[in-house]
DNA sequence: CTATTTCTGTTCTTATCGGTATAGAAAGCG
DNA sequence: CGCTTTCTATACCGATAAGAACAGAAATAG
């Protein structure tokens, strides 16, 4: 793929985090295409040539902020023992929900979790998301269910259910400005009703 | 206070009452004011003589809301122990959250957890009510380890909190589509971490 | 019955929204 | 060097947002 024609004068992945962190800060709805230009440091048909419209840019800005900020999933999964893989996954959200210098909370929650007819497809492109996160929790358990890690009465998909719901509402705390002591004691007790 | 002039035609209640839905459906920001005088019944200047602007109707919807649809949480702080306080709540709270008929989710969580910079208010507004509702499980706690009936060691502000979290994150799960029973396990789990 | 008060519906105003047309600028290709 | 291609910036477009003006309608007060 040889570039033909004017190259582009700014960085994707750049621009891309410039518009993360105005999505996180304000949400779909709230965010307006002077926002993210202006945050983006772009001109509007930059952006429309680059990304598409809006929406395309909002989703684009959600995997990456899937693949670079989110990527603590990833190393939890990777743990050796589902025990293992809970603690590590709520503590590291605990610490990315409270990430100083970033925006308090989480993009995939803040994003949107209700909005107008016409917005209906990114709360649901959002909510996909997150299940998606939860199916990975939900596979990795059946795993350690195989493995005798976990006990056989053990429902995965409900452990995965459970930390996912454990890591929603600790976003929306730290969105409604939390802090991050108050939040490990909160994962504190959610991981007692974890199995050990 | 005697009835002057033509008098309203819609019952106030019964306006406030629609525009929970339409909010609790779309979010503040998803919300047009097409969109509540459609579902009130009621026309543009009727809206604003009876509740000022949008923002006020939204704060009156959310103050109406409290009292009519979380009326469960006065019943659960009346409860006579702490442990029964927070069953209490969790269950009612999933109840509430997945009542056929009703939006899935919460009000308060849904009505926006993050706003443009012109609509921070609101935001602002729903985290205040949220944490006045956290206060108030703070303060039943502390009573109960006055009382005795929970140990002196733990921390009620960190329960409360905890329960708060907890409920949240329900009402994100249920606003996603999680199912009455789905959550009632995960609930299930919750009250685990919670001093028997 | 007349005057006053307050509600109601239609219409209008102003600002801003997402998205686009158009013209010029910067690169590679021959 | 021109020609093609692709980017950039200014300006513009129709749609829609929140809110206000205005006149008519329905009640009470005298």
């Amino acid at each position: 793929m040889v570039a033909r024609g004017r190259p582009r004068e700014f960085d994707l992945d750049d621009a891309l985090d410039a518009a993360i962190e105005v999505f996180w800060r304000q949400g779909y709805e709230g965010t307006t295409l002077d926002d993210l230009t202006a945050a983006m440091g772009i001109s509007r048909p930059s952006l429309y040539a680059a990304f598409g419209d809006k929406e395309a840019t909002f989703k684009r800005a959600v995997e990456r902020y899937t693949v670079v900020d989110m990527d603590y999933v990833n190393a939890a999964l990777a743990q050796p023992t589902a025990r293992a893989v809970a603690e590590r996954f709520v503590y590291s959200n605990v610490r990315a929900i409270t990430n100083p210098g970033r925006p308090a909370g989480c993009l995939s929650i803040q994003g949107g979790l209700s909005g107008s007819k016409t917005d209906r497809r990114v709360v649901e492109f959002l909510n996909a998301s997150r299940a998606a996160s939860e199916d990975r929790f939900a596979q990795r358990f059946r795993r350690a269910v195989a493995e005798g890690d976990l006990a056989a009465g053990e429902d995965p998909a409900e452990l995965a259910k459970y930390l996912n719901t454990i890591t929603s509402g600790l976003a929306v705390q730290a969105a409604a400005g939390a802090t991050r002591a108050q939040l490990t004691r909160v994962a504190d007790r959610a991981l007692l009703a974890f199995p050990a």
